[in-house]
RNA sequence: GGGCCAUUAGCUCAGUUGGUUAGAGCGCAUGCUUGAUAAGCAUGAGGUCCCUGGUUCGAACCCAGGAUGGCCCA
């Protein structure tokens, strides 16, 4: 080792190099649990909460995830995205409280509880199972809670809102009453869209699409000797033409097990018929669909059209139905499409919506000949007591066997299935409880409330318009025992079933007053007689009857999470309505819309002023996540890998309103940054670890170029916050990075290396950098803090105890919004981007570089001063050994200021490694006066 | 089949009322530094702005049609 290297490495310890115990690698798989404990030892969030007191409130309201499974990375954003804009507002001063929720009735619980325990619903006793599926669903939410705690987020945990409890199940009964009292509900029999798995209606919500095949069917329907007539009439033909030929209406259908049911054949009125002479028989049908149906029968056969006309003139004709004795009739209806099929659309209002609709317009009788678990009843004579997926097969052996199957195949097509039981669904008729939209205009009100709301994005507005206008009636009744009844009486006297609001409210004070805890206060129902339940000398509103039975209809439990506003906000005196509602955007069908129906059709306005909807976790291919595809992610085992402030991170690197990407090389780049940001944080922790409250210097005696870099600070922290209060997430995100990267990590903490290192440990010039970064360092913990939560609060607690100043936790900080200084705040911006031009033309320079270098700065007249003001600030942001600065009248005023560079003068100092005159102080030759002389004092 | 959304560098995203050579971060390559060192700095390569047609003096941006993916519905 030369003599040289030995004396710089002793230069070395008399420098003030960074030190920090916070480690430049997170381990936030290991570390972060024990922030969690700390935060709930703490009691952070009640803390801050408590200290908010008095300022108003911004409430974030809780849509209630499903107490069934495990949590994947889509619940991961949901409660990360909350837990963000709540604890912004936390910082902010507001009342933000979170009060977190879980849905924890209906059938998907019931299903898995049966499931689980390997019972049959039929056999157990409702209370047995109601005590099942409550213990299931609490150990789901237990479940859930943990990895939901496990993601850092803040919130009453201690104190969800449950739709089990007692209160909820009685404002549940409570809303029915209120919604009773409007005349807003009603009985009606209805095509419902049934399971015969689970004997059950379901709602439009409980059913998926998946492919299926059908056997797809062409059947005659034969019109007898007068029917013939009146047709050939009706299509302009003569009576007597074609002897005796037989006449049929050919129809098409996927599902032959609805034909017991047919009364119908629908046409579409402005489209063309004919009759067709085809072989040894007459078809009529569709003529735009004639040749494609006659391909499906023997091709060799010509037809031939023989006469027709619209629709319209068919409309009250008759044929003779294929099997049962009885006529079906002619009808019209607008969404017969002459894309497939025949033209002739099969109708059985008993078994399909439109259907349905087309019964009612034409007074058609509704046929139902199939029970609730998919057998038909002996209203399908023959094919009594046969299940009707296996009847299919039978009825079209029938059909070919007595001549009225024109042709057959398989047809592959997109079938309703129940979303739990994956079951095939059918539509049923059947009695059930519906909230009307337009009775009292409650559809009209709904849409006139729908521009007042903030959305974002902004086409989550028409999104929404379009949601309620094409509601259709919303049955809320089910035939399953895991729910919150319906408390709907059918009178003994008359039979009549009504829903009193008197009634409805009884059941809810019985069920908050004989509540036990951790029981269903609801088996009430179940366990009471209907007396408990009548309010005092009821009578049967139809025929004054005083004896009565109580129904046992459940509530959808879209309604019972459509009524959290009332339910939570209500109860525990939150805003109302909420500031924000935040979901996934199948939400604008589902809680969204039941909210606001809910609370337009009980308070005549939206529960929320703004709602903000997120997209889909895809995998890196785009594509959709599935168990079944393998690419699905846990929330809790990604977390273990990763650590949640890398996914947090993650989260705010994507548009949260787009599909979201995920996968192993993404987390990769975005675990990068993670480190860029968490090395920032060390840098300046090191920075400061010497630094003590009474050094801290006012702002207007910081040294220009510390003042200019807190002007650059309040720059972005009033535009950050300004984008979290605009819920732009990702744009925090960008314009954290940026601040990190362009303006501290290559500019302004890279620029501080000289003085703070080599400058008089507790000179003014290194108390004033200090001092500007521990604002940096406070502000960016604060910014950081509702999205790196783990690692905002890990840097805060290592910075000295004494700045921290009594605020124990990073959620005890205020998020900064950067003072607004007008026209002065803006020249000292634009100073600050000059200066970064001109560092940047410096750092960027072939061959020698930076100490080895002096400068020569060429201003304009007017940006001269202002560089002139910085002084050997000037000098020190370029990172050269000497600066000159010149106005040069010739420069445009506001023009870029002109750098020359040249070989700085004399001799690399072995300390501060600037190029200066050397040898001023005899015993450290090597060192420049400036080193010499701080290097004297430590001797 | 319908409604809505998305598509810009290998990846994540910016891109103002249509206007010069379309930008950033990450990744990659190269160099520097070794006093932020499992770190820091710099430089560079990398683009059919999904496709086709239209409007315009001029289109990533406006219009029409289509493709792919996603959500919701039928």
């Amino acid at each position: 080792m030369s003599s040289n290297e030995t004396i710089s490495t002793d230069y070395r310890a008399t420098l003030n190099l960074p030190v920090t115990d916070f480690p430049m690698r997170g381990e936030l798989p290991k570390r972060e649990p024990e922030r969690v404990a700390w935060w709930r030892e703490h009691g952070v969030y009640e803390r801050r909460l408590a200290a908010n007191a008095g300022n108003p409130q911004w409430i974030l309201h809780d849509g209630p995830p499903y107490a069934n499974g495990d949590l994947h990375m889509g619940h991961f954003v949901n409660r990360v995205l909350k837990d963000v804009f709540v604890k912004m507002h936390l910082l902010d001063g507001k009342v933000a409280k979170f009060v977190p929720g879980w849905d924890m009735h209906g059938l998907p619980i019931e299903f898995e509880t049966l499931k689980h325990l390997g019972l049959d619903f039929h056999r157990i006793d409702p209370i047995e199972l109601r005590a099942k599926c409550r213990e299931r669903a609490l150990h789901w939410l237990d479940v859930q809670r943990e990895t939901i705690l496990r993601m850092g987020v803040l919130g009453d945990y201690d104190h969800p809102y449950r739709t089990i409890d007692k209160e909820f199940e009685a404002t549940i009964v409570e809303t029915l009453g209120v919604l009773a009292e409007a005349k807003q509900l009603y009985k009606g029999l209805r095509a419902t869209l049934w399971c015969i798995k689970d004997e059950t209606a379901l709602a439009e919500a409980e059913i998926e699409y998946k492919d299926r095949t059908s056997p797809s069917v062409y059947v005659r329907f034969r019109a007898d000797a007068l029917q013939r007539a009146d047709l050939f009439a009706r299509a302009g033909l003569d009576a007597t033409a074609f002897g005796e030929l037989p006449l049929s209406i050919v129809i098409w259908t996927t599902t032959p097990w609805t034909l017991p049911a047919n009364v119908a054949i629908a046409l579409k009125a402005d489209a063309a018929y004919g009759i067709y002479l085809r072989g040894d028989e007459l078809l009529f049908l569709a003529d735009d669909l004639a040749a494609t149906v006659f391909a499906r029968g023997d091709a060799t056969v010509v037809a031939e059209r023989v006469g027709g006309a619209l629709g319209t003139a068919f409309v009250g004709a008759h044929v003779r139905h294929p099997f049962v004795d009885r006529d079906s009739m002619v009808v019209s209806a607008d969404y017969v499409e002459l894309d497939s099929g025949t033209g002739a659309v099969h109708t059985a209002p008993g078994h399909g919506a439109d259907d349905f609709e087309t019964g009612m317009r034409f007074g058609l009788p509704i046929l139902n000949p199939v029970d609730g678990s998919g057998h038909f009843t002996n209203e399908a004579g023959v094919y009594a007591g046969l299940p009707i997926f296996e009847a299919n097969e039978r009825i079209v052996a029938d059909l070919a066997a007595s001549g009225a199957l024109f042709a057959r195949e398989a047809y592959d097509h997109s079938y309703p299935h129940c979303w739990r039981c994956k079951n095939p669904v059918i539509f049923r008729s059947t009695s059930q409880w519906f909230i009307a939209m337009d009775v009292n205009k409650l559809r009209k009100h709904i849409e006139d409330k729908i521009p007042g709301v903030a959305w974002f994005p902004a086409w989550g507005e028409h999104r929404m318009q379009q949601m309620i206008e094409n509601h259709p009636e919303w049955c809320i009744s089910r035939q399953r025992t895991w729910g919150t009844p319906i408390p709907s009486l059918a009178c003994r006297g008359c039979g009549e079933a009504f829903l009193d609001p008197d009634v409805a409210r009884t059941a809810a004070a019985v069920f908050r007053e004989r509540g036990v805890e951790g029981r269903n206060a609801s088996d009430l129902w179940w366990t009471e007689p209907v007396e408990t339940f009548l309010p005092e000398n009821f009578a049967c509103p139809t025929c004054n009857g005083r004896t009565f039975e109580k129904e046992f209809n459940i509530v959808d439990i879209w309604f019972e999470s459509g009524v959290t506003h009332r339910a939570v906000l209500k109860q525990r005196g939150m805003n109302w309505p909420a500031d924000l509602y935040l979901e996934g955007s199948d939400q604008y069908r589902g809680w969204f819309r039941s909210n606001l129906i809910t609370a337009v059709a009980t308070a005549g306005a939206p529960p929320y002023k703004g709602v903000v909807s997120t997209g889909w976790v895809v995998d890196e291919h785009g594509r959709a996540m599935h168990k079944s595809t393998g690419n699905y992610m846990a929330a809790g085992s990604s977390m273990q890998t990763y650590g949640a402030d890398v996914l947090r991170l993650w989260v705010a690197s994507v548009d949260f309103t787009a599909d979201m990407r995920l996968g192993e090389t993404l987390l990769k780049s975005i675990a990068s940054v993670y480190r860029n940001l968490r090395n920032r944080l060390r840098m300046l922790l090191g920075l400061i670890a010497d630094l003590a409250p009474e050094d801290l210097l006012e702002r207007d005696r910081l040294e220009p170029i510390d003042r200019l870099a807190l002007a650059k600070l309040d720059d972005v922290a009033r535009r950050i916050a300004s984008h979290y209060n605009a819920y732009r997430l990702h744009d925090v995100y960008l314009a954290l990075v940026d601040y990190d990267t362009s303006d501290l990590s290559s500019f302004y903490v890279d620029l501080l290396k000289d003085p703070m290192y080599s400058g008089p440990r507790t000179g003014v010039r290194r108390r004033s950098a200090q001092t500007a970064l521990f604002r940096i360092l406070e502000s960016l913990c604060a910014l950081l803090a509702p999205l790196l939560s783990f690692t905002a609060e890990e840097a805060w607690q290592h910075v000295p105890e004494g700045l921290r100043a009594g605020r124990d936790s990073v959620f005890d900080l205020t998020l900064p919004h950067g003072s607004e200084r007008g026209t002065a705040e803006l020249e000292e911006l634009s100073v600050w981007e000059a200066l970064k031009v001109l560092r940047s033309t410096v750092a960027s320079g072939d061959g020698q570089r930076d100490f080895q270098l002096q400068a020569t700065v060429t201003a304009s007249p007017d940006v001269e001063p202002k560089l002139r003001a910085l002084g050997d600030n000037l000098r020190e942001a370029l990172v050269v050994s000497a600066a000159h600065l010149v106005a040069d009248p010739a420069l445009a005023a506001g023009s870029a200021p002109r750098l020359e560079l040249s070989a700085a003068e004399g001799g690399k100092c072995s300390r501060c490694w600037k190029t200066l005159p050397l040898g001023a102080d005899a015993v450290h030759p090597t060192l420049c006066a400036p080193c010499a002389a701080i290097v004297r004092t430590l001797d």
